[in-house]
DNA sequence: ACCTGAACACCGTTCAAGT
DNA sequence: ACCTGAACACCGTTCAAGT
């Protein structure tokens, strides 16, 4: 069969194919794409440019996953809306948490998450901080919510039985247990922490 | 030329080339640490267990190089413990930014960083912190390094002539402008940040 | 326009053969 | 003990050939 009336591939289902094989396998090759399409590797290269690409249609399709629309008007609370738009951010991004390793590889920084940035500055610039300081915070979120991100890539029973903790640690690790959302209460606190910052600097101004 | 008197190989020699050619080119392969040690590829074998292996000496000699001794014994002030081990924690990445994307590709926690670990379990504990938060403190202050030390690999320009930026965004961006120590600077904010957070938590307690 | 088959350069790894 | 050469399976990509 040498082609179909209606084509067999489309960037879209290639994308779709290459984020479920993330998702189950942690990586994809060209050849395990072309397999799971019923397909030749080559027959891919007519609809992208290569495995690169692909990489940047995955981070772009977890990006657009983010909802910044109503968030964040004039209406007040700063803190709210950056608390909205840090969760609504890490959340698109735990949706494909293997796929995480493969987007730092590049650390492309394409302009996809502006419409974030953009909600954040506004925010920011509410809570009265200075323009140097607003994009230092932005940094400091996206600094977070990513090294957040690759934490949930990471294996359950990340500190388990471990002989060297000294008292504190040992008791830390006793206390948190291998609970499921470990990593969960780990970023609220962490956003917790970054927010009562935040404000105590803003009302230092 | 057989075999040398005394071995032209060790894992310390084929670390060190693979480091440089990180640093150089972003990445390494098998062929190339080869070529630039004067070696046949099959030759790294007798010294590693293959590339895997490779990164994570890399991985561990970076982590070795975080200096701990002495910092943060009883004497008091543990928000400039943390602060200190945060700084030297980052320094040591920084030294390899372009290493960090390949450690990244599997968050295999090794015990490499226990000693720092420890250390800032004992700071947080210090502070005042119950156990479950002291460990949720020390995962937020790693997301955050590890974050941080991303940004410095990405390539200088990152936001730059970017026209969808509002005006909010816009104002920080030529604020920030694209000083060398960009990075750095948001990266102290970041952690000022965090400190302002973990004192204001602390005593709430 | 789009799938195929064959080909290429390259990679990581193994292993018997040498000294 | 340690380097070599040959070999293997696999990868990403190209391109002329088909319809």
């Amino acid at each position: 069969m040498p082609r179909p009336s209606r084509p067999k591939l489309s960037p879209q289902i290639i994308v779709d194919a290459a984020l479920h094989m993330v998702d189950t396998a942690g990586d994809f090759t060209m050849p395990g794409l072309a397999e799971r399409l019923n397909v030749r590797p080559s027959s891919l290269y007519n609809h992208v440019a290569g495995r690169a690409e692909i990489v940047e249609l995955m981070r772009a399709r977890v990006m657009d996953d983010i909802h910044v629309e109503g968030v964040g008007a004039e209406d007040g609370d700063w803190v709210e809306t950056v608390a909205v738009l840090a969760r609504e951010y890490r959340l698109s991004y735990s949706k494909h948490p293997r796929l995480i390793p493969l987007l730092t590889a590049h650390t492309v920084q394409t302009d996809v998450a502006f419409g974030m940035y953009n909600a954040l500055a506004t925010a920011f610039a509410a809570g009265g901080f200075a323009p140097a300081q607003v994009l230092h915070a932005i940094t400091t979120l996206d600094s977070f919510v990513l090294g957040s991100a690759l934490d949930l890539a990471a294996p359950q029973e990340v500190w388990a039985n471990t002989p060297r903790a000294n008292e504190p640690m040992r008791a830390a690790l006793a206390a948190a247990g291998t609970a499921p959302h470990r990593a969960d209460d780990a970023f609220e606190f962490g956003l917790g922490t970054l927010i009562s910052g935040w404000q105590a600097r803003s009302r230092a101004v």
